[in-house]
DNA sequence: CGTCGTTAGTTGTATATTACAACCATGTCC
DNA sequence: GGACATGGTTGTAATATACAACTAACGACG
């Protein structure tokens, strides 16, 4: 090649590649775990974390178009394991709760998926757990900086 | 919530979230810049580094199905940047090359691609630049081994 | 108390990514 | 030569996702 390709460039190009090719599994596997896949896993467990969550407030946690929340929400609602309730001062606005079966899903999930952690985390030494996390969660928000500042896709 | 979530879980759980975030950025933009994708210039980039390169090849470095791997390089051969060539060795198999164009395109977008990652760089303080992409690298293969484990996506 | 602009959510439409299966051509091994 | 393996392509289908257009409800201001 005629001309310069910085080094730790291509070092960081081939990061962000494996990277998503790490995460494709968990992100695209139609089904995870319990007939439900991972995004509705990442929305069931946030339910679960705050009880009751509006449905604008999952633009932000997930980070999607509002249409894509919903189209994301609506299967998880025919299975019966989260239900949509209007809110009482808002009656635009959706609080989204899990049903009893919902909560018995998300436990299971969070079995099965803890297996999965525990693997990965077993990989890792002992004793570098805590930096490790902490260097991704740098990388992390070092990207998404970059991203906010629209250097890249523009 | 009356069942036990693994405090580490769920901090993993966010990372593997977060990270999916960050990475749509490059992903799915259809267009990255030069009017090729992310997937497209990874496809552009690791030509342009073997010189030539085996179709067959592609799969295993993408890892991806054979199929999209034939769709992924398709559009970049219609737009002038690569050719196909078949194999002397093995009249089945087809090696891809960059054209002038390819090359020209390449450069560019490693141009814009550059100062992504520069903003990226500059956030990171410098003296940890290297053990983050250590840690980060840890945190690949250990998914990566779960996931041949078959601990992910059963 | 209307009207206008804003916000929450849904639906239509379109695109990209991707896998799997079926298929063809070629190679390899016995 | 025939059976099986390998490299590639195409058909089909599912998922993820965005944008735009729309409805309903809220809020503020005259």
């Amino acid at each position: 090649m005629s001309y310069e390709i910085p080094k730790n460039g291509r070092e960081v190009l081939k990061l962000i590649s494996e990277l998503s090719q790490a995460l494709r599994c968990c992100q695209q596997e139609p089904v995870f775990c319990e007939d439900v896949s991972f995004s509705q896993f990442l929305i069931l467990d946030t339910v679960a974390e705050k009880g009751r969550l509006r449905l604008a407030d999952l633009h932000d946690i997930l980070s999607v178009e509002k249409s894509t929340t919903t189209r994301l929400v609506n299967p998880l609602v025919k299975k019966g394991m989260i239900v949509r309730e209007k809110s009482d001062h808002d009656f635009r606005a959706i609080n989204l709760t899990l049903t009893k079966n919902g909560k018995e899903v998300h436990r299971k999930v969070w079995e099965c998926f803890s297996a999965f952690i525990d693997t990965i985390a077993m990989r890792i030494p002992q004793e570098r757990t805590e930096e490790v996390y902490r260097a991704v969660r740098i990388l992390l928000s070092a990207m998404r900086d970059a991203h906010a500042e629209g250097q890249c896709c523009t």
